[in-house]
DNA sequence: AACCTTTAATTCGACATCGAACAAAGTATC
DNA sequence: GATACTTTGTTCGATGTCGAATTAAAGGTT
């Protein structure tokens, strides 16, 4: 993801972890006297500083540059229904302080902005730094350009809202707003040093959702709607309708809601997805069938999509993806149904994250976003408060 | 699709119309000044001449640049198993000459080049015009990078072969090669002005492919395997066997050798796609409902990687995209399983470039490969032999 | 200790692009 | 037909990037 402007670039890359010029201009593929020109300027702005020496590698050792203020800090979000993450991270996207809060979507954007700003602002204190940016990841389709949520069908009522402007308002800093499985797809990306330039993050919790990686960029599709795979036709679900109008739709069979559904129609009452994880974990065998089955049907229809887009990678994120049945039997049916062309030097993993790559997705689209502010240089040089 | 060279991509401007600088400037992006200084470099290379004046818009008219060399020409050709087409097009990536000839790729990559290669030199002795480069379109996978076949499934023999080489050989130009399905995406992007940054080709002949175009580049995936829709599963096929070792795949129900099979079962005797074209054209009933739920079923397949990737626009080409009932039969499933908001603002159409899309995307490259090049200024300012 | 090798960082000239100002060559208006 | 206006194209200074040469600061060798 580069930014277009180059000392945004090499300040992020700074702010990750001290390294010396030389680091960089082999790093970023750039002169070294680009970089050197940049560093003067930067320095010249307060924004970065020299540390101590790098150890020496043979010859002259180099001096490390860090960043000045180290501080700042970006509120990340992960909104599910009935649930919230609340996180603060750094400028290197690194999380510090993650919690879960409890909302309810159904009471509108204001009430449940407020809930989510009051925690943020309750880490602030606790936790300390200052704020500069916050990232929220919603569970629905998102114009990323109007900044509006788009007729989300678990969230009546949050259609056309800008939920960005609600916690700018409250928080008193820019905003991003942006689908759940995108910044997902993005935080995983960002997460593996060794990660394929296309990939395909599901995102599988109470709903599925996928986002994409296309040529190391997050691709969105034309009308932000892109990712969908619940609604693929899986022959196991043929008789099923669906919210969509039609029937076999995938997402009948295979989202967390199915799971739970599934359960109570064979006598087993569970409340939630997590209820679900838990009984797998202690080895329940109904548990276990239906997760490895809903597995099974979610390779299926990605064998699908990955046979179109023929990515590198296929990551595994969600609620879900801690389960290894799940995993095991999404890779089984993938392995099984593509091509050989496209499954030749195939990843399908879980995430490594720890269900973190949305809120790291969410830092680094708010970082980017405060970076391109225009009185980005004046906040920076402001000392820590 | 920018070469990244401005030298060059200001070449390929006034080379498909005259222009006046602030035209280029304009249309470009680029300060006035760059185009000047650009345009004064590719006069003293005798590439570009000035012509006459522009017509007055109320003030000094402009004069118009046109390239020196008029006489070059591509050769693109679009290969089948059984035919294949032989062009000649100039550096604008109009076609002059579009001939089809008999070949047998059973006869191995050799003999069938040295034919395609002998129709190419008959071309330029009857039409004139001297030969730049040579871009060919492959009905199989193609590794880019490498340049060569792999394991094209219609094309035994042919794996891992050179083909690119060997036309450089026969004819002494630069070659390139690349997938048909690709290269009639790209050359439907091109020749659409309103075209979608994203969008789906199907090719859809003998056998059925899609070429991809995301953000405004063509996409082919990390294995060079993209756009693969003939394996998905689709319920009506649930019963049939599949070269892939699968059943139900979209390849045994919807693909011209589908069809061409079915009417056999039906009783109806025909030779090859072609000749169920023309049935269709006269009106048969039974040919006419074949094609109908062949379209049918690609459209139900379409659905869901346009859910998945989200397109601006479904583009149809091939042999199959000329019967109006195909056409109706795809866009009707599509616009029907889709998502509204995937389908909001969704095109979807049938080629308008009378089947040359796959020729134009191979003129495309041809010529940028030629572009790239290190000897061009010299081949370019040849006065016509 | 003197010298060579290696790596780090800067200096400086070349080049591409931009934007603003300017010159050129028409049309429109009175 | 004089003047104002409009559009085209060039000139010129500023900026950003590159690459080669140079200086800086270590370690290793004899």
């Amino acid at each position: 993801m580069s930014t277009g402007d180059l000392a945004v670039d090499v300040l992020r890359r700074i702010a990750v972890e001290p390294v010396t010029r030389s680091a960089l201009a082999k790093e970023m593929g750039l002169a070294p006297s680009t970089i050197s020109a940049k560093i003067t300027d930067l320095m010249a702005a307060g924004l970065v500083e020299e540390g101590g020496a790098a150890p020496s590698r043979g010859g002259r050792p180099g001096r490390l540059l860090s960043i000045t203020y180290q501080t700042g800090r970006v509120a990340v979000i992960s909104m599910g229904a009935k649930h919230a993450n609340v996180a603060l991270a750094d400028l290197a996207r690194t999380i510090h302080v993650n919690t879960a809060i409890t909302i309810d979507v159904a009471q509108g954007p204001e009430a449940t902005v407020e809930l989510i700003a009051a925690e943020v602002r309750s880490l602030l204190t606790s936790h300390g730094g200052e704020l500069l940016s916050v990232g929220i990841c919603i569970p629905g389709p998102v114009d990323v350009k109007r900044r509006i949520v788009i007729a989300p069908s678990r969230m009546p009522g949050w259609h056309n809202q800008d939920v960005g402007a609600l916690l700018e308002k409250s928080l008193g800093v820019p905003a991003i707003t942006d689908n759940d499985a995108n910044l997902a797809a993005l935080g995983e990306y960002l997460c593996r040093p060794d990660a394929a330039s296309n990939s395909i993050t599901v995102l599988a919790g109470t709903g599925v959702g996928t986002g994409i990686i296309a040529g190391g960029e997050l691709y969105r599709g034309s009308t932000y709607a892109s990712g969908d795979i619940t609604h693929t036709k899986v022959e196991a679900a043929a008789d099923r309708m669906c919210s969509c109008g039609n029937r076999g739709c995938l997402e009948t069979i295979a989202s967390g809601a199915a799971i739970v559904r599934d359960l109570g129609a064979a006598g087993i009452e569970v409340k939630d997805i997590f209820e679900v994880l838990e009984m797998v974990r202690d080895g329940d065998p109904t548990a276990n069938g239906v997760v490895r089955e809903a597995g099974r049907q979610l390779g299926l229809a990605l064998s699908t999509v990955v046979n179109f887009f023929n990515p590198g990678d296929v990551y595994l994120t969600g609620a879900l993806s801690a389960a290894s049945v799940y995993v095991a039997a999404v890779r089984s049916q993938v392995y099984e149904r593509c091509l050989p062309l496209a499954t030749a030097g195939l990843r399908v993993d879980a995430t490594q994250s720890g269900n973190e790559a949305g809120l790291i997705g969410a830092a680094e689209l708010a970082i980017l976003h405060l970076l391109n502010q225009p009185s980005l240089p004046a906040r920076f040089s402001e000392p820590a408060g």
